[in-house]
RNA sequence: UGGGGAGUCGUCCAGUGGUAGGACGGCAGACUCUGGAUCUGCUUACAGGGGUUCGAAUCCUCUCUCCCCAGCCA
């Protein structure tokens, strides 16, 4: 990870004036806090990579805390998918692993000590009748009539309430602030409401949970946070963080604001997300069309592709909508310098070379068959080559022929010269066609005298393309991905904006020999096509592949504009 | 009409009183056994009006636009 004299971002500007003058003893601690009710997403990797990112710069720490106190929503699935997911990511936590719930005991020696400040008070008004009195954006809320019960009084009360001697909802424990202030969250904020709900973690111990404004600010301060980055909707929620620290006169970490993710087609909010894998739009979680870090993952993103990504859309405070080809782009950048190359034939169209020897038929009832060399990758040459079969019969792509070629199509057509890469210059003598005029086959002559794809005369051809042998190729399957939305920012009433041609399966491609031990999570390019990870659901010897992204493709933009 | 934020190329991010820059995208070209990769060039931006100043994207001021907040969610 090199950092080329790249401009710091306000936060990392934050914390270095705060190492000058000294304010946390040289220390920076941070922390990465999600609560675990869903799969991690691309928006969460950008405050990992921030957390963990400015935690390994300044020689500090960086926590994972989950911040469970909400027991109706959270799992532990969600907890397990959520450190797989960061530890993919590559940030370690080492034994810091925490958790809200850890601090349940502390939290309610805290709000005791609230009460005995007169700083809190023991609420009896309903939900309904609490959003009444809180009044609206404009006009001010009134006081609850139970404001100002004693200290006894609420200290009986609170207790009892943690006996469960009162049922959901009946009670909840208030700050005492400001039912005047502008800022809502200042209004008498719920710290604990009654929940009589199994927690997975502490089981049926409590039946009172702490709301995230009270838990939050006194989490980090246990934990000896230093600087508690979190995202801009948090904002006006800073001064009660402050104020709950102030009033016990506890330590007290500074919270910085920033501007969440948002990424072009697609969606990046848990709602949303988890309304697609309920309602069926997507396969799951981790379908590979899902901007979670799962279905990243599996569709064939690498780790650094995302840590690049993340290092490079910056952090500031203004909201914005990053492009999905900035992601893609760093995908490729990342795969074309490590990925092992292959052919594959996505559409095969028969091709037989009509005068290459047919070998002997006792012996080798197909055809006679070579074995050419392939480099494995180009950028790297430590890589190695490998060994392809060529023989009589290939396949070769649909797209790569065309009966009427416009002026700028540069690959096979009658009459034309190509070449197989790394194998012969063709020239197509023949087409095949079945009774409905659809082209089954085609007929090719080849020139010895180019094995390998070198022609001894200079001759030039103006393409060059892929192919498989196919006696020896081996079937696969292949699935196309496309952007979820057909839109670039997807509306209130998203699922309308869902792109239809999001998936394209393709069951019958060939692709070469060398694939056969392919193992789930391997990614290989696909020589002019793009890059395809293998998927879970290969078995039985057959290979599923999903395309994680295209390579770039001059052709495919000239085609559409010819069109 | 309350409170809190934010406005710089199409997109994201820099620039903190001295010629507005980078990345992605787009366009054009070079090169190429991947129409890939690589390389080169081009394109386009300081929300608006007033001020301060020799000089303003940066400072002051007024206006406009956008985002967030009325969960016993986080």
């Amino acid at each position: 990870m090199e950092n080329k004299e790249r401009p710091v971002d306000f936060i990392r500007e934050i914390i270095r004036e705060d190492l000058k003058n000294d304010k946390y003893d040289g220390m920076v601690h941070t922390r990465f806090p999600p609560e675990p009710n869903g799969y991690l997403h691309i928006g969460h990797a950008k405050s990992i990579c921030l957390n963990f990112g400015i935690a390994g710069e300044f020689n500090g720490l960086c926590n994972l805390r989950f911040d469970d106190t909400n027991p109706t929503k959270e799992e532990v699935e969600y907890v397990e998918s959520i450190k797989r997911d960061v530890s993919w990511l590559g940030f370690d936590w080492q034994e810091r692993e925490y958790y809200a719930s850890d601090y349940f005991e502390n939290l309610y020696e805290y709000a005791v000590e609230l009460i005995k400040k007169s700083k809190a008070y023991v609420c009896d008004l309903s939900s309904d009748e609490i959003r009444e009195y809180r009044g609206t954006l404009m006009e001010a809320g009134k006081e609850s009539p139970y404001r100002n019960r004693s200290v006894e009084e609420n200290l009986d009360l609170f207790e009892r309430m943690r006996k469960g001697e009162f049922p959901d909802g009946s009670r909840t424990l208030r700050a005492k602030i400001d039912m005047k202030s502008g800022n809502i969250n200042m209004r008498d904020p719920v710290m604990y409401r009654i929940l009589h709900a199994e927690h997975h973690r502490t089981g049926n111990k409590w039946c009172i949970y702490p709301m995230y404004d009270y838990a939050h600010c006194f989490s980090d301060s246990i934990e000896g946070i230093t600087h508690s980055i979190c995202t801009l909707e948090f904002e006006d929620h800073r001064p009660l963080y402050d104020w709950f620290l102030d009033q016990l006169g506890v330590y007290h970490p500074q919270q910085i604001e920033f501007a969440r993710l948002n990424l072009s087609h697609t969606v990046l909010s848990k709602r949303r997300l988890i309304q697609l894998v309920q309602e069926g739009n997507v396969r799951g979680w981790d379908d590979p069309r899902m901007p979670t870090l799962s279905g990243l993952r599996r569709r064939g993103y690498t780790p650094e592709a995302i840590r690049n990504f993340c290092d490079r859309i910056g952090v500031a405070k203004r909201d914005s909508t990053v492009d999905m080809a900035l992601l893609e782009f760093c995908l490729r950048e990342n795969l074309n310098k490590r990925s092992q190359r292959v052919m594959a034939v996505l559409k095969p169209l028969k091709l037989v070379i009509v005068n290459y020897p047919e070998g002997q038929p006792e012996e080798q009832p197909e055809n006679q068959v070579e074995e050419l060399d392939a480099i494995n990758n180009p950028e790297d040459p430590s890589m190695g080559t490998r060994k392809i079969p060529f023989s009589r019969v290939l396949y070769i792509e649909q797209d790569d022929f065309r009966e009427e070629p416009p002026k700028e199509f540069f690959r096979l057509a009658p009459g034309r010269e190509v070449r197989l890469r790394y194998a012969y210059f063709i020239k197509c003598v023949d087409v095949i066609k079945d009774k409905n005029g659809e082209i089954i086959e085609l007929h090719c002559t080849y020139d010895p005298a180019t094995r390998g794809g070198d022609s001894p005369d200079r001759r030039k051809v103006k393409a060059t393309i892929h192919w498989v042998s196919a006696s020896h190729s081996i079937e696969a399957e292949a699935r196309l991905y496309d952007h979820l939305f057909a839109v670039p920012s997807p509306g209130e009433d998203f699922k309308k904006d869902l792109n239809p041609k999001s998936l394209e399966i393709l069951l019958s491609c060939q692709v070469e020999p060398y694939l056969a031990h392919a193992k789930p999570g391997d990614i290989y390019q696909f020589e002019r096509q793009g890059y395809f990870c293998v998927d879970p659901d290969s078995s039985g010897g057959k290979l599923v592949f999903n395309r994680a992204t295209t390579l770039r493709d001059t052709w495919a933009k000239i085609e559409k504009r010819l069109k």
